[in-house]
DNA sequence: GCTCCATCGTTTGTGTACGAACAATTTAGG
DNA sequence: CCTAAATTGTTCGTACACAAACGATGGAGC
């Protein structure tokens, strides 16, 4: 299959300047993703007031704070999570006393999760923490504007 | 693909707005930017059309035939890449005759990197591939609504 | 000269992210 | 009932992502 663009589409020869490809980094959609993630990630780390938490072990502790006792592999599915990547969170959360595991009597292949009572509290504790953090991402834009972009992210996020 | 698999599920008390904690996972921004970057991730792989190049990767490669001649330390920050995410990156490159890597005999702490024939050619031919990645992640979107949101998010990203 | 400090690149360690292969188990179909 | 297919969780390998510590170099100023 050829990726050729047939040979007329794109201006021969640079002018004044080098190979320009008509490609522009800073206008790419997956490019302003992963910035305005990293961007995230650090208001994330600044906010959310525990060294040792992640956004991802975050996730999976509200998660479970709100649908209760569950398999790890659905609570992978409710938080967007490869079962692998799912296998780390869940054994670091697990390491620090946060979630108990256990197999399910009926489905011998289950490992059912649960929060222990450290997790419920650091639940209940850092939820406010959550919110301040969407907060704080979404603070160089107006009210109106920060509910047209999460629609439009809603609808891309498949 | 059955989001039920998990024996009695019952349907948790939050399927609306709020739960007890009142915090909803699928609202927050950094969940929605982080499945979005999931989404175009995929998009990519599939698009690109080279099995062995990255996201990070492409943006480096057509970066570098951008600028031309730059040091690693200088592409890195055009390109939103830690200093050691870029060594590694910049290594695969390299691995693949795609760069070449020279000490700057001025400033003899720099690496210069630059493209070699076969990067310029890469570059050229996948160029247009990239700006299809974008058209594909932002097709759920009409096209006033992706100048809006590429606008907002630009504004997000640091 | 010389010292203080910034910069450049590297390495290490931890934590996502996901494809792939795998064993154990459950379910579906004939 | 019995075999084929699907599901669950694990492990491995590769690739980001970034903090932190490090050695080497460069520059500003005394």
């Amino acid at each position: 299959m050829s990726l050729q663009t047939g040979g007329s589409v794109r201006k021969p020869a640079s002018v004044g300047k080098y190979n320009e490809l008509g490609y522009v980094l800073e206008e790419q959609v997956g490019h302003l993703l992963r910035r305005a993630h990293q961007r995230h990630s650090a208001i994330f780390q600044l906010t959310i007031g525990d060294d040792q938490l992640t956004p991802l072990q975050f996730a999976a502790l509200m998660k479970l704070a709100d649908v209760g006792k569950t398999s790890q592999n659905l609570l992978g599915r409710l938080t967007a999570m490869d079962a692998a990547t799912m296998q780390g969170v869940i054994k670091r959360l697990s390491a620090r006393g946060l979630i108990e595991r256990r197999p399910d009597e009926v489905d011998r292949r289950r490992l059912m999760l649960s929060l222990s009572k450290a997790g419920r509290e650091l639940a209940s504790e850092l939820s406010e923490r959550g919110s301040d953090i969407t907060n704080l991402t979404l603070d160089p834009l107006s009210e109106s504007e920060r509910e047209t972009f999460l629609k439009l992210l809603h609808r891309l996020s498949s």
